[in-house]
DNA sequence: GGTGCCGGGGA
DNA sequence: TCCCCGGCACC
């Protein structure tokens, strides 16, 4: 129950706020008197304060602003305030330089310049995340030379803030959620990471800074008005912006790794790299999909797999290489390959008896595929594959998450019975199963020929995870219960039925309980 | 209804 | 962290 305006506990004689002066910034005092007599039928409690430069003002609560007073929300600031804001987890100083009141931001030039490059360090920040007042230090530390607690609690040296983005990954000290600058060494390292675990098609980490302007090779100055948009984007749609530099090959799978951490804004410099513009709008859409279906980094499609399907009428056989489709091409359907001499059959019929699709896989199952595929480098087809009947969302989404793998006959069976019959229906698309269950094993019928979609990995319980609700949490309950959890990678306590404390000793005993029995907490005295 | 115990909450 | 208890499913 917190209202507005805070009453002080103890005696707010000695407190420290900020008044309005006649300027019309705001100025630091300390709380010296409270004038007992109120001046007005509004009840407002007078305060005598003694700035900081010495003059001692008389004023009214809710004139004053602090802890226990009026906060920063209402506050409009004037160029030239000087307030106080954590940058890079450290409290710094710096003075504002536009109060964008319609954005709730502020634009504050910090006082000390980047040490990097020399400039004003020029950030964005909501009022609320401003202080009028310096942040109190212990004692011990006021004295220090350097005055900054924060830096001194830092084992980093100075140095190390203007870190090489590649040369250091850096976990974000603050609360995202807070502070809304732009960091580029942050955005940048967010990207190394998901690019590390994501996939080997990965254009370029950036050794430098270059990446983020595209055409610049020196990190510009960020503008303060493209400040939340950038934010945005590298923070929350990095998807979005990944489809400006992808390939097309890169269509199905949004991978956010690929992308520079530039605003995706029309405004923005000429894609990167040389690519030519894609069509955003289509990428866009299918991005902003995948985003409601709730993505998870680890969901993602890493990469995509070029497979060659059969399309010889009544065989849909699925190869990985292009040798293999050939020579099964030549080998079932076209007859021996010395027949083509007597110019029956050209040296490259089986080129029309086959067609390219376009999988993705996970990073793993690829490299498991090149080994098992003794052949040539695959070719890459430039057009997005056509046949993806299964969405996106559906292709990222691990077995244990999609219940239809709890009640049909897993996908990667149906599809592995198809296309390794030869005489299966012909008309066949390839449903590509979860990245996360995509495996390849080896045809016992052509040994060099990995075949598509396989079952799913066994799929094993997920791990323990809180329920919403207690009859979910019972059905998790149950799962793991001895009759079915035998195999269990976690297996939980069950839910014994030997000796309990409550049976052996009673209830008239209770005292003699475990203390785990006393709280109706598993037993801890007659474990099984 | 008794039992085992998970999750939540208060001190 | 300790302690208690509501609530649930199982017996």
């Amino acid at each position: 129950m917190l209202v507005g305006k805070r009453i002080a506990k103890r005696s707010i004689v000695g407190s420290r706020v900020c008044v309005p002066g006649k300027d019309g910034y705001l100025h630091p005092g300390v709380i010296r008197a409270t004038k007992s007599d109120s001046p007005g039928p509004g009840d407002a409690t007078a305060y005598s304060v003694a700035l900081d430069t010495g003059e001692i003002v008389e004023l009214t609560e809710e004139k004053l602003v602090g802890c226990g007073f009026r906060g920063m929300g209402g506050l409009r600031l004037e160029p030239g305030q000087r307030v106080f804001l954590t940058h890079h987890g450290r409290e710094v100083s710096g003075s504002v330089t536009e109060h964008q009141a319609e954005k709730l931001a502020v634009i504050v030039q910090l006082a000390d310049r980047d040490q990097a490059t020399g400039r004003p360090v020029v950030v964005q920040r909501r009022v609320e995340d401003l202080r009028l007042l310096e942040s109190r230090k212990s004692a011990r530390l006021v004295d220090h030379q350097d005055r900054d607690f924060a830096k001194l609690a830092d084992p980093a040296p100075q140095s190390d803030r203007k870190r090489g983005v590649s040369h250091n990954i850096d976990v974000p000290k603050k609360d995202r959620k807070t502070s809304e600058e732009f960091d580029m060494d942050e955005c940048m390292a967010a990207m190394i990471l998901t690019s590390l675990s994501c996939s080997p098609v990965c254009r370029q980490a950036s050794d430098d800074s270059s990446v983020s302007s595209g055409t610049s090779g020196e990190k510009p100055p960020m503008s303060p008005q493209h400040w939340p948009e950038g934010l945005l984007s590298s923070s929350l749609n990095s998807s979005s912006g990944a489809s400006s530099i992808s390939t097309l090959s890169m269509r199905s799978s949004p991978s956010p790794p690929h992308n520079p951490p530039h605003p995706p804004q029309n405004t923005t410099p000429p894609p990167p790299f040389g690519t030519p513009p894609v069509d955003e709008g289509i990428d866009l859409g299918e991005s902003h999909d995948f985003f409601l279906e709730g993505r998870s980094p680890r969901k993602r499609k890493s990469s995509v797999k070029t497979l060659f399907k059969c399309t010889w009428p009544g065989c849909g056989k699925t190869l990985s290489t292009c040798s293999g489709i050939e020579r099964h091409v030549r080998s079932a359907h076209l007859g021996p390959k010395d027949s083509g001499d007597d110019g029956d059959c050209s040296d490259h019929e089986e080129e029309f008896y086959y067609t390219e699709i376009e999988v993705s896989v996970d990073t793993v199952a690829d490299t498991f595929a090149n080994m098992c595929a003794a052949s040539p480098p695959l070719r890459q087809l430039s057009p997005p594959p056509v046949h993806t009947p299964v969405h996106a969302v559906e292709m990222a989404r691990p077995p244990h998450e999609d219940h239809m793998y709890f009640q049909l006959p897993p996908t990667g069976k149906v599809v592995q019975a198809v296309i390794t019959s030869q005489g299966a229906a012909a008309p066949m698309t390839i449903p590509v199963p979860p990245a996360s269950a995509f495996s390849w094993q080896q045809s016992n019928s052509l040994p060099s020929s990995p075949v598509l979609p396989i079952s799913p990995t066994p799929i094993s319980p997920p791990f323990r995870q809180r329920s919403n609700s207690a009859s979910a949490r019972q059905q998790q309950h149950q799962a793991m219960s001895p009759k079915t959890a035998g195999s269990a990678p976690f297996p939980r306590k069950m839910r014994s039925e030997g000796k309990k404390c409550r049976k052996v000793y009673g209830m008239e005993n209770r005292d003699l309980w475990c203390t785990q029995c006393r709280w109706k907490k598993a037993c801890s005295r007659f474990l099984d």
